[in-house]
DNA sequence: CCCGTTTTTTAGTATTACTTCAATAGTGCA
DNA sequence: TGCACTATTGAAGTAATACTAAAAAACGGG
């Protein structure tokens, strides 16, 4: 049995893990020692200092704990599986309606940043009128909020009519599809916590730990570039 | 030493724990068998079968490995500590500029869902011209969306302004604030991974899974309500 | 340099993550 | 309904390691 471990798959040139040196820089912001952390969680100081250095990984409760004491999200330290699978690549596709692609124009302009850990992925989607997406459901929430025009949007089997300023959140596992059922494009923003870019694992760039995207700066392109690229890797 | 387990946390009537909850609904999902995951992942049967049923709490690099054939993200396991401490909930107050609330009528329009598991939290700000929130930094990351007016965002100390359209994505580590230079509101559609609502750990009621907010329901009611609240517990 | 504090190292051991195999439950078919 | 096969659970165990306590080393300030 030889899994991935947390240090081996961050592990930085010293042989400590990301995550026992995020933990002790965040101990090091909070003018903690060893020893406040190891008597506010429970545990000792000599296991604190293992976990720092990367010597032990601890439990999925003792790691809760340490977090609570440092007021740190556990669930940062896991980076979204890599997926090396292009049936997988293709489902994400697919999440967005490409599938249902024919003359009509669906266009996506990614607005989110890519650094090392994070997790949201926004985007304005331009839906045109009549469009439909296939229905999908995958791991992940989202969050659509209508900006421009109207959207049914099917949950579930339940239809809803999304009007400008309306939104809609939900866990990515319920079954959804959202529809353009007038005659405008509509013209939505989405956030969700999925790797639909394709991202992977980010290079950890600082140039890309920010970004500010410009109303008057983003592209126009229709996100069919991306299907075509998409489709090369396969 | 008693941590709180994740068990522990989220055990339902039956015994069973939400994660193991939701790995055996995932596998079912797809189709798979208790041996295939086992086979996949490189456990046993009766590992993976304790693990969803409670009886075993997988350590780090197991959870990894079992979720990467799951395809589910190992992260969202793990809702945001409950923290019971009063002094961080003033921090989180502050993280949304409260302590900087004078005169000025700094408005938010929860828009986001409650619901076992979820870490997005969406907010409409209408900043009033003027207002400044105080630098703040935590765990998480954070997209502004510049819905009407404009905002300039300081970021590690640069100033940038943000135009209707406009984003800013960024881990909520950097130190940020915000500060509407204008005479006139600022609307921003903002979305984070951080109980900024003071949630902690959802009911699981099935009512709160899945929230569609309407523009023209939306409550007009100030934040500072919240304010008061946390102050009475302090 | 000295001293107090902090961290690491060392040498464990208590705990449990994880295994194997038998028993039970579930399902489909004749 | 009975049977055969598959899927899952239960029981009993142990290898691995999470975690400890105490000593040693490192660090920082006066």
């Amino acid at each position: 049995m030889t899994p991935k471990t947390l240090a081996e798959t961050g592990e930085s040139d010293d042989g400590l893990s990301p995550m026992g040196i995020r933990l002790r820089n965040r101990r090091k912001d909070l003018k903690l020692t060893l020893q406040d952390v190891a008597d506010a969680s429970g545990f000792s100081v000599g296991f604190i200092s293992q976990i720092e250095r990367g010597i032990t990984v601890p439990s999925l409760t003792s790691l809760i704990s340490v977090c609570r004491v440092l007021k740190m999200d556990a669930g940062s330290f896991f980076t979204p599986p890599k997926n090396d699978q292009p049936i997988t690549r293709k489902q994400s596709r697919q999440a967005f309606g490409l599938t249902g692609l024919a003359d009509n124009k669906l266009t996506y302009e990614r607005l989110s940043a890519s650094f090392p850990g994070n997790i949201l992925r926004s985007t304005l989607i331009h839906e045109p009128p009549g469009f439909r997406s296939e229905p999908m459901s995958h791991e992940g929430e989202e969050i659509y909020f209508i900006l421009e025009g109207e959207l049914t949007i099917e949950l579930d089997g339940a239809r809803t009519i999304l009007n400008p300023g309306d939104t809609a959140h939900f866990p990515s596992t319920v079954v959804h599809a959202t529809w353009n059922h007038t005659t405008e494009p509509t013209l939505i923003f989405h956030t969700c916590t999925m790797d639909v870019f394709g991202d992977g694992e980010p290079s950890g760039d600082p140039n890309t730990s920010l970004v500010i995207t410009r109303a008057a700066d983003r592209r126009k392109a229709p996100k069919p570039s991306k299907s075509k690229k998409g489709t090369d890797n396969e």
